[in-house]
DNA sequence: GCTACACTTCGTCATGTGGCGAACTGACCA
DNA sequence: TGGTCAGTTCGCCACATGACGAAGTGTAGC
């Protein structure tokens, strides 16, 4: 019970959810979801945070960065349940294609570069 | 997008779940399932109301009473796909069979017993 | 080891949510 | 037409949640 209530409560906030549809698309670091999202590093990484800890989410070290990606096959079998749920819901929705489509140029940025862009949040301007 | 946001936050919360999964047994009314959760009135009317607004269960007068049940064709495709999703998790969860048991002892109580009895919450005590 | 930097954690704030009792609404029945 | 009573709405409270910036953590590379 607790677990699926995890589950839906991660997946039930809309800016969890385009983060979510963004990783359908394979995974990505906390400045890429940043980037697409316009929000504030502090606030991508608690949502990919509650995201792994309802088992929806799995993260992996590349370097120097973190990779984030859907669970494979996650142990919670109600966060499969939402994912899949989720892969077939919003296949056109307005705001996810608008993310898809940042995305697809934000992701012909190498990651060194696009992630030490100053217009990232940590320093607005400087 | 808003409408999943809506379908999925009304199944996040644990109450909302439990009253989801004893509509499933069939249509009830308000002071059934507040028989069975044990809730005020006005706790469970909300929780109602908003899964009505969410698209998840539907409401047909009857007489004096209103019985509340699982939309059966609902307009919100994310709704529908809540409720599978609904319908597949929590087969064996203890607090749903507990309710479940509950719900059995409850039914068997002619409605206008019922819902006179005096420990509803409309005056839990007089 | 020290610096750089991708990411996390902490503290704070505004807003949302779930619970209750009291007052209100509206359908049935006398 | 007025009473009864199932259910809703309202006002309130405690707590959860989402956003931010500042400070902290840990890995890569000099």
């Amino acid at each position: 019970m607790r677990e699926l209530e995890l589950a839906l409560k991660a997946a039930a906030d809309p800016t969890r959810t385009r983060i979510l549809k963004l990783l359908e698309g394979g995974p990505l670091c906390v400045c890429q979801v940043q980037a697409v999202l316009g929000l504030a590093p502090s606030t991508v990484s608690k949502h990919l945070t509650l995201l792994k800890s309802a088992g929806l989410v799995q993260e992996r070290r590349d370097g120097k960065w973190i990779e984030h990606r859907l669970a494979a096959r996650p142990g919670n079998p109600h966060a499969r349940r939402v994912l899949a749920l989720l892969r077939r819901a919003l296949a056109r929705d307005p705001v996810v294609a608008a993310d898809r489509r940042r995305l697809r140029a934000v992701t012909v940025i190498p990651r060194a570069e696009l992630c030490a862009l100053p217009a990232r949040g940590r320093g607005r301007h400087g």
